[in-house]
DNA sequence: CCCCGTTTAATTGTCTGACAATTGGAAGTC
DNA sequence: GACTTCCAATTGTCAGACAATTAAACGGGG
């Protein structure tokens, strides 16, 4: 046997193919409706079970949506940056999580991206989006906040401070990566929660957004990056130690 | 009714959600072999086309794997970055397109991210890399490459430079941003193609690399960006001019 | 002529039962 | 002990049926 050639894929495999291809390749427009599965299935000459399996596929990726009754049917979804968003990070949660990703790759990863959209976010960003940083970080400074509470509102400003670059695909991607690296960041600040440090450090990028200081800005980020790293290793040194 | 309240969802998406949730929330780890679809129809109360459309589902994000045969089943998936970032292309190029991202959105949030590693594949960078991007550089000096290989050579070129970081996150990220993106890079390299002026800058960025001098491949990255949103107003105008 | 309820047809969602294909292990044989 | 054969478990596929849903066609009353 010269290569092992794949196993012959299911058809409902090669069914799901042929669809997505119509669709990425633009054969298939947003809101164009796919034949019905009775002829789904007699085109492909195979049983209606098996076109639904390959329907499935597709809508599993947000590729269509269907609907039941008289017009109904399976039409080319519009995706839209939320549902993308929300696949992008269950699967980059799953990647992270199954690659055992090292804390420090993951910080190094997220804070470079975060860096690349501050002087973005400096040039362009309104009132809304500092509003929403101050809101963020007035909840921070409540010491009744929750761990989770306090996480949660950490992503949040994150995401504000993204969003203020007004770039839709710098937001997608970066909102996706943090996201994900949450689980990660949460094992870091639930066990060594040095609130007061993290506000003040997030009061400086508020503060450096506001009057537009690219650099502050970056400095601010450098400076949180150095200690959450700071936090990461001695949580992971301890750990070490404890499994000794 | 006071809030529409969500139309129940099908039986095979809330079997689908619940399996999910045991992989992600690592109930279920990988190599774990999921109960026969059998046992799953018992469990959940439906019958088996019912759990094949929820296994197809999960099947399609690359969560689980199945085998047929005596010790057959589905079995959870190890999730790689391969097949992570292939998801992610196929997502982030449809969601460019259904979406109508402007060339100068792509453009700026591509390289604004690309940006983000240079430094870090400046400081980090091994022969191996940089022997690719002067392998990508040669193939591009030739006048004979055909407009697809040439951009297929520029992404590689960039790809070369982004895992030069060594970050697999990064990688991951940028590549799917990157590949997604090509579509639309195409649309302007095609049309207009100074192709000497893409190489020369091409060069820079590699001759920066390999002196590891981070500023001189930031300025040689904002220069491409420059040009290439030069390149792209200018297509623009172009076609609404042919429009007009 | 227009408005409103009813019927109807189309379509997806689900079930049942069956058979084919595949694959590893168990039983049997030399 | 090694090899072959058979078997059982499991997924992949099929056919047919019925339920649920939905919009459009139809028809009656004003």
């Amino acid at each position: 046997m010269p290569a092992a050639s794949a196993p012959r894929p299911d058809r409902s495999t090669e069914i799901a193919a042929a669809l997505r291809d119509a669709i990425v390749t633009g054969r298939l427009l947003v809101g164009d409706r796919l034949p019905s599965e009775a002829e789904l299935a007699e085109q492909y000459g195979v049983s209606r079970p098996t076109v639904r399996e390959a329907l499935k596929r597709l809508a599993a990726q947000s590729l269509i949506r269907t609907r039941r009754g008289a017009t109904g049917g399976a039409f080319v979804n519009h995706l839209s940056f939320e549902a993308a968003q929300a696949q992008q990070i269950t699967t980059s949660t799953l990647l992270l999580s199954m690659n055992a990703v090292g804390f420090e790759t993951a910080c190094e990863a997220r804070f470079a991206m975060e860096r690349a959209c501050a002087p973005l976010a400096c040039a362009r960003r309104q009132e809304a989006h500092l509003d929403r940083m101050r809101a963020e970080i007035a909840r921070q400074s409540d010491p009744a906040l929750s761990d989770e509470d306090f996480c949660a509102s950490d992503v949040a400003f994150h995401r504000a401070l993204v969003d203020a670059a007004g770039n839709p695909v710098l937001s997608y991607q970066l909102a996706g990566a943090v996201e994900a690296m949450q689980p990660l960041m949460n094992m870091i600040t639930f066990t060594a929660r040095d609130r007061a440090r993290i506000v003040e450090l997030h009061e400086a990028i508020a503060g450096a957004a506001e009057t537009q200081s690219a650099r502050a800005c970056d400095a601010a980020l450098s400076a949180l990056e150095r200690y959450t790293r700071e936090l990461g290793s001695a949580v992971m040194a301890r750990r070490a130690a404890q499994q000794r």
